[in-house]
Order: structure tokens, then C-alpha cells, then sequence
RNA sequence: GGGACUGUAGCUCAGUUGGUUAGAGCGCGCGCCUGUCACGCGCGAGGUCGCGGGUUCGAGUCCCGUCAGUCCCGCCA
């Protein structure tokens, strides 16, 4: 039908006469001269139409409305000198239209203007979505589609031909697993009062194809869980999901920094220079506060522990002799930047700190002299020479100003990583165009959970413990690394365990008993004992990474039909209820009461 | 489960301490206009003020409830 996309007509193409199918994007209607732009996923070009030089399309042309499906055909000319838009990429050539045929109109008013002008104002999303289509083709939604499209095409090429990956499906519908997220479940027809769920990941199933000696696996894989939504977060979303088998956590990760390159190079013409820096997680959590530090600005905290241990300030060696720690967020230039009633309550940094946890916001202005600034029992518990030693650790000048948490580490932590990066962003200390890569590794194998008083893996129970811990697993390091991206972590993954014994330890040490082990994740077990390799592998949300690459704020931006924060698609009007017929064939009856008005 | 914000014309928004007939820009329709590119100019149509209830002589505005959307906390191995 057509010889040409629209937006890659170039001056090459003057003098021949091409065919295009597009949308009229925008029409100009000068009285004796029409201008069409006509777009189609490749961008747009100007079509002229009037009475003389194109006497058979000029009364078609005055017809045309916006986002009529039209083909034209025509032959390019060089625009005249005066009439040059060098801001668009085919603005050195238009299209005058010889033909004209009307594939498709408008029957009712849009429900939003698909052209975007300059200054565009935002459409109200729910509006979007519910009109998806449209909004897909509007320019920025079409580009992070494409954008999309070209990473993960990178991906396939990378893997594929560099390092020999194969793609392999696993399946959708699986067993419910019983660690971590809320499952998707399906009632199954022919296995009545039985249930699928659908996959969280495809972990198992890749850690089995090392088994079967698929030795290095790829998948883009859909991914399910029942959590509440968030501008991050989809009840379905894509991972890049990679395992390997031969390849220790060194190995894994070198190829793994070569793919992420590979992508910044090929997307962003960004080259980065390996390897990448790294940082244990009791590195991170010390200097940052959390484990995926955002270290394009550099703020660290400092622990000032051993200085307040003996003060006559209970709040701090109080903290500190109930088991807690005491820690300092220093703000270079703090003094003119961050007013005493942003700190205290009441305050929005105040409150950032108390949204943390924590019980209040102490504070000390550094002035001239080494003389200091701050409420009178802190000045009063401080020696000359304490002072001194708090100056020198954190290195403080006068004009810094010295953001306290005192408190259980979790929650000190908490409340500093919120307020060096709430202040970071605030301060301009963040350069939106830097490219900041680093890894967390070392990461400990488990955490308590107070609640069910018992240990959980912090990664997922099939990760392997660094084996100069293997002693005592229940405060080992795991043999795991994430991927860090600008202070988001866009990857995570890990050595795995391949070994029986060792799976059956971790599974105790979560409080797994052998037969609940052996019922939920027996298949796995026993496949140890038929040869499995060593192995192991990644997984990284590439709709985050896509995201972050687009330079979205959410990651519905960069998928093409997203739900809605409650989970709702407004264009389908999914979830809906089913016909009784069908949930009597799976002897499946709903308990759920609507509300009375 | 909890907190915050938003909802007025097709779209984006304004709407004063509650007070006459609810406005603007864009879009849409009609007319004029031969080099525009967010074309310009003129005329016109278009509103259950999310929905329900309450207070009041009177509600877009105040109160209660509810629905929808967004952000966050919890949750997300």
C-alpha cells in the first residue's frame, strides 16, 4: 500500500514520486493552500495540497479532519527556502499530494487532541487509559513503546550472539509458592478444588533447565503478583530473567556489567567505563543508609556511635546501650540551605524523619571557631574535646549543619536515607544526565521477621551462602548482587544453591519443616541429586529499567495497556465477574458480600 | 488496611467571604484567507459543576457519605 514511512522522507527522496499511510495529524487550512502533517509510528511530514500544483486531491484535502486514515500519494520537493522548519527532522522537504484516498474518518469527537503541541498539558491519565489506543499514538508514548522495543532488542542480539544465550518459555501456569508475594490463582476445570498460580518469577524453572543443562537460559518473562500497585509497580510486569551454570558470582557479574553497557552504548550512545564500582551491603548501609545508595551525590552519613556512648545526652546513649546507633546525615552549607524550621516539628523535613520512625530531628549548626549550634543538652554533653572528635569524624566545616538519628540501626538508617536523598534532590546536588551504575554485593542471607518470629530470606531461599560462612547460615552473607541504577535498583540476582544438603539447611533455617519442604519444593530437591551444575543468574524489571531509560516517572508509562493504581484496566473493564455457568464448571462459589448502600 | 491530593464544556483549567444567566484557552461546526508548521481572523454550538444526601432563603463553593484517578505508608521472598 505504501513505499514510504513518513517521518524518514529526507532530501534523498526529492524528486520521486512516493506512496505513505498515515493519520492527519494536523491540517492547515490557508484558504488556497492546505498543509497536512501526516504521521505514522515514524514521525510526521508536511503534505501540500492546493488548486494548482495539485488540482485532483485540493477538494479531498479540504474534507480531511485530525486522525483520518489517509494514503497519499505524491512527489517530494525541496521546501521553498523561506518555509524551512530545521526543528523537525523532515522539515527540509514536504510532499505534494497528487492523490489522496480516505482509508478511514473520525465518526465522533476525540476524546483528547492526539497531535501534542509544544507546551502540552497533561491529559488526565484515566482519560488515557481508558482511550489507550489513542494515547499510543500520541509522540511520547509511541517513542517509549519503540524505546522499549529497541532495549530489549539489544538484549536478544547481546545474549543471543555474543554469549550464546537461548530463549526458552516457562510456563504461566504453575504452582503457588509459598514465600514471598500473594499469588494469582486459577481454579483448575479438570482438576476440580485444585489451583494454578501464576508465576512470580521463573525462578525454579531455570535453576531446573540448569539441571537439564540448558547452561545459559534467557526469557522475557511476564511476571505476576497480588500486591498493591504503585507508580513502580504492576500486578504484571517484565523481567529480563537469565541463568548460567559454570560461571562463578565474579564471571556472572562481568557479563552482566558487558550487557548493561552494551544497552547504554546502543540507547543512549553512553559508554561506561567497567567495572563497575561496587559496594558490600554493610558498605551501603553504613555510608547510605540502604542498599540501593543513590551515589551521584556525595552525602554519607557517619556513625558517631563510640562518641555519644557514655553522654550525659540519654537520648543518644540511651539509644545506644538499648542495642541501637547513633548516626549523622553532615549537610556541606547546611546552614544557609536548611532552615531551623524545616528541622523542627512541624517541619517537612521533620516530618520526612518522623514518617521513618524516628521519635525527633537533632541538630548541630557547625559556626566559625568550631563553635557549635544546637539545643543545650547536646551543647552541654560535649566535651571540648568530643567536639572536636564530632568535627573531625564527619569532617565538618563551619556553615555544615549535622542531621542526627539516634535509635535502632533499622530505623536510623531509614530516616537519614530519606533525608540525605529528600535533601540531595532539593539542594541540586543530583545531576539528572549522570549514568551511575554500581553493585551491592554480600548481602545477608537473612533477616528476622519480627512478626512471624522466624528468619526470612532476604533474597529468596534458593541463594547461595558465601561459603566462608557456611558455619553458621543464620548470620551468613549470601553469594548475591543487585544492580543499581541511579539509586533504583533495576536488577538483583545470585550464585544458587545446587546442593541438597545445603538447600535443606536454608530451609530449616526459615523454618521450613523437612515435610513442608519437601511438599512445596520436593521436585527441586530431588533434582539436586541427578547432577545439577553449579549455576546461577539474574533477573532484572525491565519496565523500571525502560522507565528510568525514558526518563518516566512511572513505570505505566512504558507499558503499552498498564492497570490502574486499584488494578483495574479502564479500557477492557477488567477484572469483571463471569457467568455463573462458568464458575459452576469450576465448582467455584464467591462468598463476597458488595456492600449495602 | 491507612494518609494526602484531584474530579467544573470534548480536552486543560479559572471560578472571590455561599448570591443574578458558571467563564477562558485549545478542540469542534460554519465562513474568510495561497507558504503555514501550536497558521491567522470572524461567527456559533457545547455544562446532570463525578454521584448521593445534608445545612441554608440560596450550594460549583460549606458538611457527611460514596465512586473514580494519582502519590505515599503498610505490603511487595
Amino acid at each position: 500500500m505504501r513505499t514510504h514511512n513518513c517521518g524518514t522522507i529526507r532530501t534523498e527522496q526529492i524528486g520521486e514520486t512516493i506512496t505513505l499511510c498515515g493519520w492527519v495529524d494536523r491540517r492547515r487550512d490557508l484558504g488556497g493552500v492546505i498543509f497536512l502533517h501526516l504521521r505514522d509510528r515514524s514521525g510526521s511530514v508536511q503534505v501540500v495540497s492546493d488548486p494548482i500544483r495539485t488540482p485532483d486531491s485540493y477538494h479531498l484535502a479540504e474534507t480531511l479532519r485530525s486522525e483520518y486514515v489517509v494514503k497519499i500519494t505524491g512527489k517530494v520537493y525541496r521546501r521553498p527556502e523561506e518555509s524551512l522548519n530545521l526543528r523537525i527532522p523532515t522539515g527540509e522537504i514536504e510532499v505534494y499530494a497528487e492523490q489522496i484516498e480516505v482509508l478511514n474518518r473520525v465518526h465522533k469527537q476525540l476524546p483528547f487532541q492526539v497531535s501534542q503541541s509544544e507546551d502540552e498539558s497533561s491529559v488526565r491519565e484515566d482519560l488515557r487509559l481508558k482511550y489507550r489506543y489513542l494515547d499510543l499514538r500520541r509522540e511520547r508514548m509511541s517513542a517509549n513503546l519503540q524505546l522499549r522495543h529497541q532495549v530489549i532488542k539489544t538484549i536478544r542480539r547481546f545474549l543471543e550472539d555474543k554469549f550464546n544465550f537461548i530463549e526458552i518459555e516457562t510456563p504461566i501456569l504453575t504452582r503457588s509458592t509459598p514465600e514471598g508475594a500473594r499469588d494469582f490463582i486459577l481454579p483448575s476445570r479438570v482438576n476440580l478444588g485444585e489451583w494454578f498460580a501464576l508465576p512470580q518469577s521463573p525462578q525454579l524453572f531455570k535453576q531446573l533447565l540448569m539441571v537439564s543443562g540448558f547452561d545459559r537460559y534467557y526469557q522475557i518473562a511476564r511476571c505476576f503478583r497480588d500486591e498493591d500497585l504503585r507508580a513502580d509497580r504492576q500486578p504484571e510486569f517484565t523481567q529480563l530473567d537469565m541463568e548460567m551454570s559454570f560461571m562463578s558470582q565474579e564471571e556472572i557479574m562481568n557479563l552482566n556489567e558487558e550487557l548493561i553497557c552494551q544497552i547504554f552504548k546502543e540507547i543512549k550512545s553512553v559508554e561506561i567505563s567497567l567495572p563497575f564500582p561496587r559496594l558490600t551491603y554493610a558498605e551501603a548501609m553504613d555510608s547510605y543508609g540502604c542498599d540501593k545508595p543513590d551515589t551521584r551525590f556525595d552525602l554519607k552519613l557517619v556513625n558517631v556511635s563510640d562518641l555519644f556512648k557514655d553522654s550525659q545526652f540519654k537520648v543518644f546513649s540511651g539509644a545506644i546501650a538499648a542495642g541501637g546507633i547513633v548516626k549523622i546525615l553532615p549537610i556541606p552549607g547546611g546552614n544557609q540551605t536548611v532552615s531551623n524550621v524545616r528541622i523542627k516539628p512541624g517541619g517537612n523535613l521533620f516530618k520526612e524523619a518522623a514518617e521513618a520512625g524516628a521519635k525527633g530531628l537533632a541538630y548541630i549548626r557547625v559556626l566559625d571557631d568550631n563553635e557549635i549550634e544546637t539545643i543545650g543538652a547536646i551543647k552541654d554533653s560535649l566535651t571540648p574535646e568530643s567536639k572536636q572528635q564530632l568535627l573531625t569524624l564527619t569532617g565538618a566545616k563551619p556553615g555544615d549543619l549535622l542531621l542526627f538519628g539516634a535509635g535502632d540501626a533499622a530505623m536510623v538508617n531509614k530516616t537519614l536515607d530519606r533525608l540525605r536523598l529528600v535533601l540531595g534532590r532539593e539542594l541540586g546536588l543530583i545531576d539528572d544526565n549522570q549514568v551511575n551504575l554500581l553493585w551491592v554485593t554480600d548481602f545477608p542471607m537473612f533477616e528476622w521477621n519480627a512478626d512471624e518470629k522466624r528468619l526470612e530470606a532476604l533474597h529468596h531461599p534458593f541463594t547461595a551462602p558465601h561459603p566462608d560462612d557456611i558455619n553458621d547460615l543464620t548470620t551468613a552473607r549470601a553469594q548475591a548482587y543487585d544492580i543499581i541504577y541511579n539509586g533504583t535498583e533495576v536488577g538483583g540476582g545470585s550464585v544458587r544453591i545446587h546442593q541438597r544438603e545445603i538447600q535443606e539447611q536454608v530451609f530449616t533455617a526459615i523454618g521450613l519443616s523437612a515435610e513442608e519442604a519437601n511438599d512445596k519444593f520436593g521436585f527441586l530437591l530431588e533434582a539436586f541429586d541427578y547432577g545439577t551444575p553449579p549455576h546461577g543468574g539474574i533477573a532484572y524489571g525491565i519496565d523500571r529499567l525502560i522507565m528510568l531509560l525514558a526518563g518516566e516517572d512511572s513505570i505505566r508509562d512504558v507499558i503499552a495497556f498498564p492497570k490502574t493504581q486499584q488494578a483495574r484496566c479502564l479500557l477492557t473493564n477488567a477484572p469483571a465477574s463471569v457467568d455463573a455457568k462458568q464458575l459452576k464448571d469450576l465448582e467455584v462459589v464467591s462468598t463476597y458480600k458488595p456492600k449495602a448502600d
